[in-house]
DNA sequence: CGACAGTCTTGACGACTGTCCAAATTCTTG
DNA sequence: CAAGAATTTGGACAGTCGTCAAGACTGTCG
């Protein structure tokens, strides 16, 4: 935002686009660095001084970048599920029959929930900070339309390879799946920087458990 | 805590146990204070001053009842839910049929959703800290144990009057409820001491919407 | 009445927050 | 290479935070 308020408005329109594309790219690096401490963290405890010491950037380049804080964590959250929601696209495209189709979405659902467990917690926090935080409505709402589609195009090619309508809604998809999947989210440990850790494949019940 | 650190311990029992009483009613009674606040900002926002001058207490009242501002939000949620799991007892036991026990309970939960939107909110917002927050998650847990038990109370009476067994589990049974309660409460708009204002019944679909 | 424990108020403390900005640096372009 | 724009840095700023403690107030009891 800073960039654009500064001059060189008019350049040449050949130059502009690589410009902003570089502009949007640094965006994107300093948005993945903080969702590594945002994911860990959550949203009330995460500072952007915690979120640049935490990687190879200074906290004045955030203010370069984003507007401010509540723009930079939108930026993460839309920028992350931009990627989440094509997750089993090639599974569904690819798939030939039904059997096919299930095995390869669980194994990718099941290999989600082993290594992004923190990123599934933070955006459970974010859609409850949305009930309190208006800023955050807008965002949260166009990203849970897209997960329902995102779930609904594999509902959708499952009742196709069997032949059959789909025996459900776009709605009650997404939320058949949310359920098991929180469920695990809510178990995984937090880790902060100690090296690999994989996330325990069962546990006894923990708090927050089951979040539908 | 303060006062259980300094002297008075070895007064006599009897007068013992109405002095803890008086105490105990002073927390709650903070507690409540407290949850006004923080039903309106969610737990990221709320501090101990902004507590304090949306009551009629000073800060540092807080502090000498509380060990620490989680022990006064534990405290909170935990006052409030101990109120929720009884709001329907009511009904269980006074319901003579079928009928009557649906209607006594949908009466009762429409009435929690369109006064009590805010403390939902609370609750869901708390859940999602329980991830981050270990100090959260023991009293999260429990919490959830009692209302699977509040609903399953409901079910197992609705399947006595229908000469059934129960079809489902408790914790399905919390499950299905809280859908449907979830869109509501994330459809509630804040309010701040601007006087009475209704819940909307029915508006556009809102972020945060199915919580599930 | 005086002593005293319990209760409450008030102001202060250091740590931390988001934001801003001037200077330093790097990059691009003429 | 020189000039100017874009980028980056790190410190300063005004607030706010949770916590604490010294003192004031309250009621009770000897």
């Amino acid at each position: 935002m800073a960039r654009r308020a500064t001059g060189a408005a008019q350049r040449v329109a050949v130059a502009e686009v690589p410009r902003d594309e570089k502009f949007n790219a640094r965006r994107i690096e300093l948005a993945e660095a903080a969702l590594e401490t945002l994911g860990e963290l959550g949203f009330a405890r995460t500072s952007l001084r915690e979120i640049a010491q935490n990687s190879s950037f200074t906290h004045g380049v955030f203010h370069y970048y984003f507007s401010d804080k509540l723009d930079l964590i939108c930026c993460c959250v839309r920028h992350y599920k931009a990627k989440c929601v094509t997750r089993y696209d090639e599974v569904v495209v690819s798939a030939r029959s039904r059997e096919e189709l299930t095995e390869g979405f669980l194994a990718k659902l099941a290999a989600t929930l082993e290594t992004e467990a923190p990123m599934h917690r933070l955006w459970y926090d974010l859609r409850s900070q949305a009930m309190f935080e208006p800023a955050f409505r807008k965002d949260v709402l166009e990203i849970d339309k897209s997960l329902e589609a995102m779930i609904w195009r594999v509902a959708s090619r499952y009742a196709e390879l069997s032949g059959r309508q789909p025996v459900s809604s776009p709605r009650c998809a997404l939320c058949a799946i949310r359920r098991p999947v929180s469920e695990r989210v809510a178990q995984a440990p937090r880790q902060r920087h100690e090296g690999r850790s994989r996330t325990p494949c069962r546990g006894t019940t923990s708090a927050a458990d089951d979040l539908s």
